[in-house]
DNA sequence: ACCTGAACACCGTTCAAGT
DNA sequence: ACCTGAACACCGTTCAAGT
């Protein structure tokens, strides 16, 4: 059977624009971003990559679109939180929407704005932060805070598809371990040592890795509400 | 003239893995590190694909060999200056660096530690920190320092390949500029409205972007210690 | 309007063969 | 050891033709 011929026995008649979307959303969330082509999509869908073509253009296209559609599942807190607990919040509940889909964080920080579900997401972010007394530095704090937490999510899309590679970096550390020539691997060294080697125990890793930074984040910019005020 | 075959005219005699990561880098100072493939980078040797095999290994060792090279030329500020000015001073040069070669700066954010010339900035950015109070803190804020800042470098490396997407944006936003419905997004528009629409503007608007970012990380770092003092 | 089927101009990578 | 040249199994995209 050819690669491009879809199966006749399982015809997906009447393809829709928002039916390849759906196909491409699925692809995305099993094999990432990156991990389908055109032509898989086309498969999937049991169609002639054209289709594709004529209901939603070409790859940039669809994955505008699958874009648009996981940005429109994630959560968007009340208004009437405080500051600090909305972006903890938002920040923390996106994160685990955007890793569903590997590669998506990073076109959503690319893309920003021109995703249209995102809007009411930048407005009610930028509103709370003025609220809070954020001023003209509302915007400048809100594009720090969400892209800070959402650039990291890529990184580790990335890096859990490449276990080995990172366990072999722990190493080069960890060859450090006791090396007075360089005492500040040393420490990355001691800092790695507890932590395991497992999947499991790296998720978890990643977890508190991830609440580290946002963490740093949110005093950066309770630092600057506090200079604000004085 | 097929492709893939080197001019004979001026065949590059006597390949080492060296020379073609020197092409592969010059390349990606052109291009970036996505704008070329195997065989351009064989052309440019005038040599054939699978001679780069022979001496790197495949694509993607070719890819670390350029990261490693372009991190080799990365500053790496004195080891007896206060924390806050070492990372100013390493995080903004090595901006200048790493927009330089396109693509680099995420790969590195993805490979860390694996890049062998990386490892002495590493030691000396823990032990700066260490030396200023961080404690077992000083890798997590090492991490955090160092990643939101470059995180944010192909950020830019993109966005400046697709200025009418970003100028598209920008307009959206503006259509809202007086919206009593999303006044979030007003204010956006009213912080855009000052900058202008022309490369250089858009330049100096992103260079503004990563002080502000480096500004409010560093005052997040600071709080932080702040609080292991207290 | 929608789908077919072939084709174009590329990829990264492998491999047997030469020298 | 190093280079040649062809080949394999893919890509995204275009286009003329069908219905």
């Amino acid at each position: 059977m050819a690669p491009s011929t879809p199966a006749k026995s399982k015809a997906a008649a009447g393809i829709t624009a928002d039916k390849v979307t759906t196909a491409a959303t699925e692809l995305t969330a099993r094999s990432g971003l990156d991990g389908w082509s055109v032509r898989d999509l086309a498969a999937a869908l049991t169609v002639y990559p054209t289709v594709i073509y004529h209901h939603v253009g070409d790859r940039e296209a669809v994955l505008h679109a699958v874009v648009e559609r996981v940005v429109a599942h994630m959560p968007c807190p009340p208004a009437d939180l405080p500051w600090r607990e909305w972006f903890t919040e938002f920040l923390w509940e996106g994160r685990e929407v955007l890793r569903r889909y590997p590669g998506v964080a990073r076109r959503l920080c690319l893309a920003g704005p021109t995703v249209p579900s995102a809007l009411r997401i930048i407005d009610r972010g930028v509103v709370v932060l003025q609220r809070a007394g954020f001023g003209d530095q509302a915007v400048a704090v809100y594009t720090f805070l969400v892209g800070t937490a959402f650039l990291h999510v890529p990184l580790e899309d990335e890096r859990s598809e490449r276990v080995d590679e990172r366990l072999a970096a722990r190493d080069v550390f960890l060859a450090h371990g006791r090396g007075d020539d360089a005492p500040g691997l040393a420490t990355v060294a001691a800092q790695l040592g507890g932590g395991g080697r497992s999947p499991e125990e790296l998720t978890r890793t990643d977890e508190l890795h991830y609440r580290s930074i946002l963490e740093l984040s949110l005093d950066g910019a309770a630092a600057r509400l506090a200079h604000l005020r004085a």
